[in-house]
DNA sequence: GTGCGTACTCTCTTTTGGGAAGCATTCCCG
DNA sequence: CGGGAATGCTTCCCAAAAGAGAGTACGCAC
């Protein structure tokens, strides 16, 4: 497998310059680049999750920051919440349609970057 | 299209927890996935650039930011950095073959949100 | 009625990032 | 012959954002 599809992209017009500032792109790429939104994605591709079971897969998010990227994930509708209205409370967490598009695109990332991660951090030069 | 594929990328083993929390992974990921570093990385896949057309091209960064996020590129072995020792000075930036490969994954990604975007930050409900 | 577990939310500290000026060097223009 | 422009950074200062940790509401078991 590996590289073997070389089928470089079509590399579409991105005119001059990648997006224009103030692009939404940029907002949603921000969103789903960011730190824990990469990991709660992919965490999140492997099946619906409730609350405290993302916080230890995604480990070392503090618990703002799980709630916060959550809801960010949820107003992009990457992420379905679903509440139970029981006590203790259970909220299950899965991705709608558009975020297992997105966590597809995701994961071949995510496993490269696994995959050489080690040898860029010890010998930067390749 | 759309969906059609649920095609179910193999989920490689993430164990539990996506990533050990001071793996070298997050690490590269954080950078590879930072606000500029995409946008970097895309603009240089388009060829070897100079500075200030990278300064252009990714619309609203600030030259700390470029100088800062070229610099951790080129630590990781992402980008080449070649220095010509003209007046005035001329310096141009490429990618390393891991940079390509890593372009090539980002590439669909970006041209996924690109699509997205608006329909994501207009209407989250899809 | 005390304590526990869950899912948040609030507050305060640390880090990040933007903006602008500075710098080295040579050519161009007046 | 002197001043300013062009280029690729670097440094400083301060506002904005990220992040940690404690606090809250809720019913149930004991």
């Amino acid at each position: 497998m590996k590289v073997s599809t070389p089928v470089m992209v079509p590399a579409f017009p991105f005119a001059d310059g990648i997006f224009p500032a103030g692009c939404p792109s940029r907002t949603v790429l921000d969103h789903v680049t960011s730190k824990w939104g990469v990991l709660l994605l992919v965490a999140l591709s492997e099946g619906p999750q409730r609350w405290s079971e993302l916080r230890r897969r995604a480990q070392g998010i503090s618990e703002k920051m799980l709630a916060q990227t959550l809801k960010t994930l949820e107003a992009d509708g990457f992420v379905r919440r679903d509440a139970q209205p029981v006590i203790p409370p259970r909220v299950d967490y899965s991705l709608t349609g558009r975020g297992e598009e997105l966590a597809a695109l995701l994961l071949p990332l995510v496993a490269w970057v696994a995959e050489h991660a080690e040898a860029i951090v010890n010998r930067p030069q390749s």
